[in-house]
RNA sequence: AGAGGGUUGGCGGAGUGGUCGAACGCGGCGGUCUUGAAAACCGUUGUACCGCGAGGUACCGGGGGUUCGAAUCCCUCACCCUCUGCCA
């Protein structure tokens, strides 16, 4: 969330920002948090002077009880009962406020960085840059799910018996593709400096909110029934949670972290006649890579997470292009974000496979994620992630733009993953 | 899953109703001594909120309660340990 000093500090800048997002009515939103945090300090003022002279007069009694004083201690036990009750009724008050404030706090997005263009969809995305040779099939080009039938690699059809729709079995060649990719992604991303971490595939409600999954976004993932947890959507989740309620020494910086998880996504409404096949699934496999960095040094880390996505992309001899989302696209809680997008030339389409994000203090703020400063002056870290990769989609690029008559041809840099070269009836 | 025992500052560990934000030890930081280091000695060392400041308030796993007063008593939830059960 929002912190209150950049509220109050930068308040223009955040209007601006908002309205980035198509938030209109951004100002008076921020306007009632100004003035609901001005009550939370009166209140707490308030409330801090009466527990002051409750203290005192607890005291007071103490040492009267001690020296035998029992009458005095008696009646001055009489005197405290109205500084109880007041007591109690601004601790509630203040309770109130508190709620208050983090509730609209948590209806607020992050205010998008000034590179960030303004747009109210997709389609305002700005094309930052594009790589590769757009394949030219012979016609016609398969879509990758004729491809995988033809094949037998991947299998939709037990899917949805064993499970439902969205939950495809690999099989063969096509398991060993996916291992294959998430290994070469691993290696490749411990080779840049990132630890590797196996984080669990469930998380509780604090972490989900701290991440901006919750509140309110609880539909895009599976509850645990009868126990408040929930199936992760992405490895940022546990990843970066990790740091919840911590205090970081400045030399730790950088922190690097990936991680390969499954991510489940019930993806509810979205179902329809474009998101066939790998396109979107409920659940899928995914290299995540997380940053925590120092607030001056965040968005060279961003660019150099983008570099490293693109190295991967290019290794892999996949066609891609970078959007820098509009704000009206932008996630909930990040900055700023660079969408990957592979081509997949039996479908003719573009597809996202990365999304690489600068949350800033947004997520750090939830987190309580801070950095020992100087002379006792803690503050908030950023975090980053991005994909390093989601893998279905790959695949999705990699059999529709290498396919031919003989087979599906694997990139080069894969084969030591696989130990095959074609995928092959 | 059942029974019992726990959860205290960066770590270890005292503390069972008042002067306890918390003994003591370790670690960290600063200093004395030393050519330098070690040892020894002295000092210092949690987080957040309110306040221009002096200062005040809250926090001893989370939440609630009893009491003039709670780290300490009660309820509840979470987690950890031991034994039994089960499982890979």
């Amino acid at each position: 969330m929002l912190e209150l000093s950049t509220i109050r500090d930068h308040f223009e800048q955040a209007v601006e920002g908002l309205a980035k997002r198509g938030i209109t009515d951004a100002e008076s939103l921020l306007h009632d948090i100004v003035d609901l945090d001005q009550q939370r300090r009166d209140k707490q003022s308030d409330l801090d002077q009466v527990l002051a002279e409750a203290n005192a007069k607890a005291r007071e009694i103490g040492s009267l009880i001690k020296s035998g004083e029992k009458e005095l201690a008696e009646s001055a036990k009489v005197e405290t009962s109205t500084l109880k009750s007041r007591a109690k009724q601004l601790q509630q008050e203040l309770h109130d406020l508190q709620e208050k404030q983090k509730e609209a706090l948590y209806h607020i997005p992050n205010i998008p960085n000034d590179g960030v263009p303004a747009g109210s969809s997709a389609d305002h995305n700005q094309l930052v840059s594009e790589w590769g040779i757009i394949p030219q099939l012979p016609k016609p080009a398969s879509p990758h799910w004729d491809l995988i039938k033809q094949y037998d690699i991947i299998d939709f059809d037990l899917g949805n018996k064993v499970t439902g729709a969205g939950f495809p079995f690999y099989k063969g060649s096509g398991a060993k593709l996916v291992r294959g990719v998430v290994n070469f992604c691993l290696d490749q991303a411990e080779a840049a400096g990132y630890q590797e971490v196996q984080p669990p595939l469930i998380v509780n409600e604090a972490s989900g909110t701290a991440t901006g999954q919750l509140p309110d976004k609880e539909g895009q993932m599976y509850a645990i029934v009868d126990s408040d947890h929930y199936l992760i959507p992405t490895a940022e989740v546990p990843i970066t949670n990790m740091y919840r309620d911590t205090i970081i020494d400045p030399g730790n910086l950088p922190i690097k972290n990936v991680g390969y998880t499954q991510c489940f996504r019930r993806e509810a409404g979205s179902w329809g006649a474009d998101v066939r096949g790998l396109n979107r699934l409920h659940q899928f496999d995914k290299v995540e890579i997380v940053q925590i960095s120092h607030p001056d040094q965040s968005y060279q880390a961003l660019d150099e997470m983008c570099q490293h996505v693109a190295g991967l992309l290019q290794q892999l001899e996949v066609p891609y292009r970078i959007l820098n989302l509009c704000g009206g696209d932008l996630g909930f809680t990040s900055a700023q974000t660079y969408d990957f997008e592979v081509y997949t030339a039996g479908q003719e389409k573009w597809l996202e496979v990365s999304s690489v994000s600068n949350f800033e203090t947004y997520q750090a703020n939830r987190l309580k994620l801070r950095c020992r400063g100087e002379n006792k002056k803690n503050f908030l870290l950023h975090t980053l992630n991005g994909s390093a990769l989601a893998v279905p989609r790959l695949l999705a690029a990699i059999i529709e733009n290498n396919q031919s008559q003989d087979g599906i041809k694997i990139p080069p840099v894969l084969v030591p993953y696989t130990g095959f070269e074609m995928i092959t009836t």
